[in-house]
DNA sequence: GCACCAGGTATACTTTAGGATACAGGTATC
DNA sequence: GATACCTGTATCCTAAAGTATACCTGGTGC
């Protein structure tokens, strides 16, 4: 009975660590979530996005770019204009990192609060 | 009067994102907050987490018990029994750390829901 | 023609995360 | 005396993340 139980609690214990794992994958990372803000807060384009997160270099932002692509949190758009343009516009299902985004925001603030009081 | 709008705007992004990135520097990795929530769960001894999670290598355990106590989540105290035993115990602030980990668990648990019905 | 801009890619490098394996040093047990 | 358990550490390695710098292509403006 007692082992039932804990053999349940187990498998869902693995299944939690599993989707916080998934989660670190796709929006884990340094510059993953500050890119999704800056597209959110405006910047289409590639050198927009860039000059609004001046510490990364273009090469990084390539990258993180094609790998939002790829898990489908951000369109990437040609407008067939003279000159080509390309427009980064984020995803309807995009919003939904706002839910992990807004809590990390809010405890990294209040961690290094914490670190100075002490 | 736009400009200053614009540079107080940018300043209130650059502080978010650091904050984003603070939060990753300390609870980022694959690792870090399926340790705590093995220590949270009830396991206190090193062993005990390590088969809670057996993924993970003893080594990669080592570490990140050392950076999980110097960042103040974890406390490790020496029990001076026969044999000298270990226990590792979360700290009250680490309590803080749900409110990043749950909405992670079910971003992610979301997350792989959406990439299945596709 | 020439310089310049947008939106990147190429190349080469360093750093960090994480993994595989072994085993140490003390206690306890057979 | 050999062996096993506990809590790790040591050594070596690979892969991924991130950095630095240069360069490319296809326009535009002068």
């Amino acid at each position: 009975m007692k082992d039932k139980r804990n053999i349940k609690e187990n498998e869902r214990f693995r299944v939690k660590i599993r989707a916080i794992q998934d989660t670190m994958f796709v929006l884990g990372g340094k510059w993953r979530l500050p890119v999704i803000l800056s597209i959110y807060s405006g910047n289409k384009r590639f050198n927009d996005i860039a000059a609004s997160i001046p510490e990364m270099t273009n090469r990084v932002l390539s990258k993180e770019l094609k790998h939002l692509e790829e898990n489908r949190l951000i369109n990437r758009t040609i407008i067939p204009d003279y000159p080509v343009r390309i427009e980064y516009t984020i995803t309807p299902y995009c919003l939904s990192t706002q839910s992990v985004a807004e809590p990390m925001e809010k405890w990294g603030k209040n961690h290094i609060k914490m670190l100075k009081s002490q």
